[in-house]
DNA sequence: AATCGTATTTGGACATGCCTAAAAATACAT
DNA sequence: ATGTATTTTTAGGCATGTCCAAATACGATT
């Protein structure tokens, strides 16, 4: 298993290309900065080997094997991401390129270790769920805090952009997962938030919000 | 810099080949279990790029800043060896493999914190020295156990064969690093060492002792 | 059902890093 | 000094993974 093919093959998972839906081409090309060209060659690289269902002209989605391997990839990614700023106190903003290389180191017994280390965490810092060795993981309850309605609250969970300069907005205006966010009022004309949290007022655009997950308080 | 050229250089300097000390097309290969042909096509390249001398048929040496990226390679490399034994509880016979993984990881800041977080270790778990960040390390003084003469004594501080079959060895016979060895007596016949260490007698191979580094103690 | 525009694939090419087989240079004999 | 053995280089090829440009298929519209 080449690094290339394991990059391949964590980029369709991301695009939800698991359990037969399919992938495009262009999708995949775009995803990984790269030419529908060269998409189309591993596609069916990837398919001789096994990994992904391919039919010209339609699409890519992962085999059984396909997913378990992007999944053992995604846990590698995100254990390594926790270890960086859980041990070696690296900031959220700054761990991703460091886990895009670390997620390609051949040991079993390295990550399990590593898992050891951190205590077996269920989620990552930007808050996405770290599958088990046997692949299982939880999808958490969720939704974006664009999709609020103003007067609930909610439990700030993850972000959907994990772009170095969202995650400095945040820190600079101290959100944080785990913070509750109330929603006071959106503005009709540009969808702008006023929330509540921490006890503070402030405004957010509806970009931000729109890549803000939290999980709705009862 | 690619992963290739990283162990082109991390060989020719284990081979010697700093301060203008030429290494063969030929050792080169042997070390790397590549064809002599591959070396010289590499050789071209990284002379090319002004990271080793390269005299046709004569062979080559590291240049400057051959030998600051080598020793960066080397830093790397035993950092994480320490890392794996001290921290994730890795025996000293299995980091090898893990580690010429590991040391390709392009992060100055992940090797800095992992320096730190291990408190600025001078020796890997192998007794070799560690080179600083700006390339300093200190040789120790240090001799083969089979250099010794018989009523001298030693602390063992490396092994020269570091291959997991030799380290299991080594734990098996309760011989570690730091531990110290008298030499009772030398056989004739086989030069096999009859020798105290933990105030035990043991004897051990000709083979044994060309392996394993003591310092002299006065 | 024909057409237009987009998505996808094909074919040919390139860089990297490796290989084999043959040629060239060097080293070592006598 | 000359021939032989060894080392090293050259030449040509192969696999991987990428790209471009041209050809092809799809699907939405009419």
């Amino acid at each position: 298993m080449t690094r290339a093919e394991e990059n391949y093959l964590k980029t369709i998972f991301h695009l939800g290309g698991s359990s037969s839906h399919l992938v495009s081409t262009n999708a995949i090309a775009e995803q990984m900065e790269t030419k529908p060209s060269s998409v189309t060659d591993m596609a069916k690289k990837l398919a001789e080997k096994g990994l992904v269902e391919y039919t010209k002209y339609q699409g890519v989605s992962l085999s059984k094997t396909g997913l378990k391997t992007a999944l053992s990839i995604v846990r590698k990614h995100r254990l390594w991401e926790v270890f960086l700023v859980e041990t070696l106190d690296f900031s959220w903003d700054e761990v991703h390129e460091v886990a895009e290389q670390l997620e390609h180191i051949k040991s079993e017994k390295l990550i399990d270790r590593i898992d050891s280390l951190l205590g077996y965490p269920k989620f990552d810092p930007h808050g996405d769920p770290i599958p088990s060795k046997d692949g299982v993981f939880f999808e958490r309850e969720q939704q974006l805090l664009s999709e609020m309605k103003p007067g609930s609250t909610g439990v700030c969970v993850g972000v959907k952009d994990t772009s170095s300069n969202f995650l400095k907005f945040l820190d600079k205006n101290k959100i944080a997962l785990g913070d509750t966010i109330e929603i006071v009022e959106i503005e009709d004309f540009d969808q702008s938030l006023t929330i509540t949290i921490n006890g503070q007022n402030m405004s957010i655009s509806h970009q931000i919000a729109n890549n803000l997950y939290v999980k709705k308080q009862e």
